[in-house]
DNA sequence: ACGCCCGCCTGTAAGC
DNA sequence: TGCTTACAGGCGGGCG
C-alpha cells in the first residue's frame, strides 16, 4: 500500500504526535508482526524509551530513541498506524499498541501481515538490516542532483517501471507512482535507461521529484479500499490527480486516448499508449 | 549476475 | 444468492 508519499505524510503525523513522549507499555500480539527478534525484547528494549525524532528512508519509518534504540516500521501492503487512546475499541488486526506515559496510543493494524516493527541500533544497523543500508536516493530528503542522476541511471540495464521501483536506485517508489511519473515523463514502461534521449532523462528526473512532491502535499493516495490512511484515520487526496493508475478505459487527459493496462513483471501497470513513447 | 515468479496473508470484488 | 477465483499499493528468496 504506502508509497514514499504516504509514508512521509505518516511521519510528519507522527513527528506531531509522538516526539518527546514515552513508552509506558508495549504489547504484542501474534508472531507475525514482530518477527526479526522476539516478543519478550522487543517489548523490554522499547519499554521506557523516548521518542527523539521521526525520520523516514524509502517506505521505513525509523524512529529515533533516547535508548541509543532505532524502531523501525515498514507498512508493506496493508499497514496502518493509528494513533487511539486506551478506551477506544480496538479494531481486528492490531498486532502492537504502544501507550505513552502522556496517556495516548499508537496503533499497528494490518491485516495481511505483511508490515513488520524491530529495533535495531544505528551502529550495527548496515548488518542488521542490509536492505535499509543498500537504498537509493530519496527525492524528499534531498533534492536528487541532475547528473548523479544521469550517471546512475545510464548504469542500470533494467526497463524503466522496473528500475523505478527498485528500491536501491530511488527508494520509496511502488507501483502507483510509478505509473504516475512515467506518464507525466511521457515514457513507456519497457524503455530502457539507455534508450532514453538527454531530454527524456530530464523529463523522468523532472517528473520523480514532481509527482513525489505533488503527492506529499496531498497527503498521499487513498484508493476505493481505503487500505491507506493517515494516524487520524483520515485518507490522502492525491488520488483525484492520479493520470494513469487504475484509469484503464478512460481516455488520457493529454491525448484523450484509452489509457491501457498491462501485467509488468506481475504487477498491474497503466498508461497511454500514445503519448508514452 | 540478472530477471522472473512465488510466497507471505486477508479482504474484497468480479465471474460463473 | 453463493461459491470460486483473481487480485491488491511490497519485498525477499529461490529458480532457471
Amino acid at each position: 500500500m504506502p508509497e514514499l508519499p504516504e509514508v512521509e505524510t505518516i511521519r510528519r503525523g507522527l513527528e506531531r504526535e509522538a516526539v518527546g513522549k514515552r513508552f509506558k507499555s508495549v504489547e504484542v500480539h501474534g508472531t507475525r508482526t514482530v518477527r526479526r527478534q522476539s516478543k519478550k525484547e522487543f517489548i523490554e528494549r522499547l519499554t521506557g524509551a523516548k521518542v527523539k525524532s521521526v525520520k523516514r528512508r524509502g517506505k521505513y519509518l525509523l524512529i529515533d530513541l533516547d535508548s541509543s534504540d532505532l524502531l523501525v516500521i515498514h507498512l508493506r501492503m496493508s499497514g496502518q498506524l493509528r494513533k487511539a487512546v486506551p478506551k477506544d475499541p480496538v479494531e481486528k488486526h492490531t498486532h502492537v499498541v504502544l501507550t505513552f506515559t502522556q496517556g495516548g496510543q499508537l496503533r499497528f493494524v494490518d491485516p495481511r501481515t505483511f508490515g513488520e516493527m524491530f529495533l535495531t541500533r544505528p551502529d550495527v544497523m548496515a548488518d542488521e538490516v542490509p536492505e535499509l543500508a543498500e537504498l537509493g536516493m530519496d527525492p524528499v530528503i534531498d533534492p536528487i542532483p541532475w547528473v548523479k542522476f544521469g550517471t546512475e541511471l545510464v548504469r542500470r540495464t533494467t526497463k524503466l517501471k522496473q528500475l523505478l521501483m527498485d528500491q536501491s536506485f530511488i527508494a520509496g517508489i511502488g507501483n502507483i507512482y510509478s505509473d504516475e511519473i512515467l506518464w507525466e515523463a511521457g515514457l513507456r514502461h519497457d524503455r530502457t535507461p539507455r534508450s532514453l534521449s538527454n531530454m527524456e532523462m530530464r523529463r523522468l528526473h523532472r517528473a520523480i521529484v514532481e509527482i513525489l512532491h505533488e503527492a506529499v502535499k496531498y497527503r498521499g493516495s487513498t484508493l476505493a479500499d481505503r487500505q491507506y490512511v493517515d494516524l487520524a484515520g483520515k485518507p490522502g487526496d492525491f488520488a483525484q490527480f492520479h493520470q494513469a493508475y487504475d484509469r484503464e478505459g478512460k481516455p488520457c487527459r493529454r491525448c484523450r486516448s484509452v489509457i491501457v493496462r498491462e501485467k509488468v513483471a506481475g504487477r498491474s501497470s497503466f498508461y497511454c499508449p500514445n503519448c508514452q513513447i
